[in-house]
DNA sequence: ATGAAAATGAAATTCATTTTCATTTGCCGG
DNA sequence: CCGGCAAATGAAAATGAATTTCATTTTCAT
């Protein structure tokens, strides 16, 4: 099932996929690491999504424009992209490892309809501050968090209720 | 890695004890399945023990009182105790699947260290109220919500600081 | 007690994730 | 521009948690 992304964010610009590109490239160097063709194939289609996709669905994607491009790429290069900061990890129900990107995304949180698997995204300064206020009680060095609401969104709940 | 647990929460008393059975059984009725002793055994050990288990963790506690209970059994029982309420998935950063008991639990959420897995309590009643709060503004039915704030702890700080 | 329905548990299967390895490619020095 | 070496690639294999299968045993309503 495709985790349906409802959210308010924009395709990305050229200007802003450059940005990024910039972000990763830096990061490959940082490391050591070289710059590639998949690679880059790879986070222009990340970049491009709006779904929360697996790594198997991202393969997918990428396949349609470099069908040679394989599935170890496209999951080696997602754990880069993790690793400097332009996708994270959303648990899912589902129980699949999946991703959004964070390239010019302000903190949100997601609510997930345990029926059809859509989230919708919502914004709650209060979470953060919530987060800033443990940190310090705890003296936890705090550096992310994570906030769902599982629950039936209004379109499963009348389809529901006409079944039933 | 075992998942230590800080918290508030009082080993089960004799009554407690008896009450979560009454909800199990109840729910083994109703569903039209059977009282077994392993069920029985497999119960207890999870109130028991205050940690968040994975099924083999909870699978190698039941064995320490009776070695003839399989895996397989655990792993079905903790899915009915997930059903009836008295556990509850808690998604960590290792991505298996670990479990808590939430009988006579207030709600609470974790602070998790990525450093040596520990898992602290908080307790925020707000949070509550922004899953309530969302939920009405978009019509959502939540049902339930997930917190965890991800950081490194206290003493992971120090002995890092030592290494360092 | 009896028999139908469910439970059990060892083993097999599934499936996402991760690793291996032979080959190809990027890139730094000259 | 070239040589070489470290890294990248991707197919295939390995891993490991989660789940299913199935022959046998147990529960429980009658």
């Amino acid at each position: 099932m495709l985790q349906r992304r409802i959210d308010d964010h924009a395709p990305p610009s050229r200007e802003s996929m450059r940005e990024a590109q910039e972000i990763f490239y830096r990061h490959l160097k940082r490391v050591g690491l070289k710059h590639t063709d998949q690679r880059d194939a790879i986070l222009r289609t990340f970049l491009e999504t709006r779904d929360h996709l697996s790594t198997d669905e991202l393969f997918r994607l990428v396949r349609k424009k470099d069908a040679k491009i394989g599935f170890t790429t496209v999951y080696r290069t997602l754990k880069l992209l993790a690793e400097c900061g332009l996708a994270s990890a959303v648990p899912f129900p589902d129980g699949m490892a999946r991703y959004e990107h964070q390239f010019n995304r302000r903190s949100h949180h997601h609510m997930v309809c345990t029926d059809c698997g859509a989230s919708v995204e919502f914004f709650s300064p209060e979470v953060t501050k919530i987060e800033e206020e443990i940190g310090r009680k705890y003296r936890f060095d705090a550096t992310r968090h994570n906030f769902q609401i599982y629950g039936v969104c209004e379109d499963c709940r009348k389809r529901e209720h006409r079944i039933g």
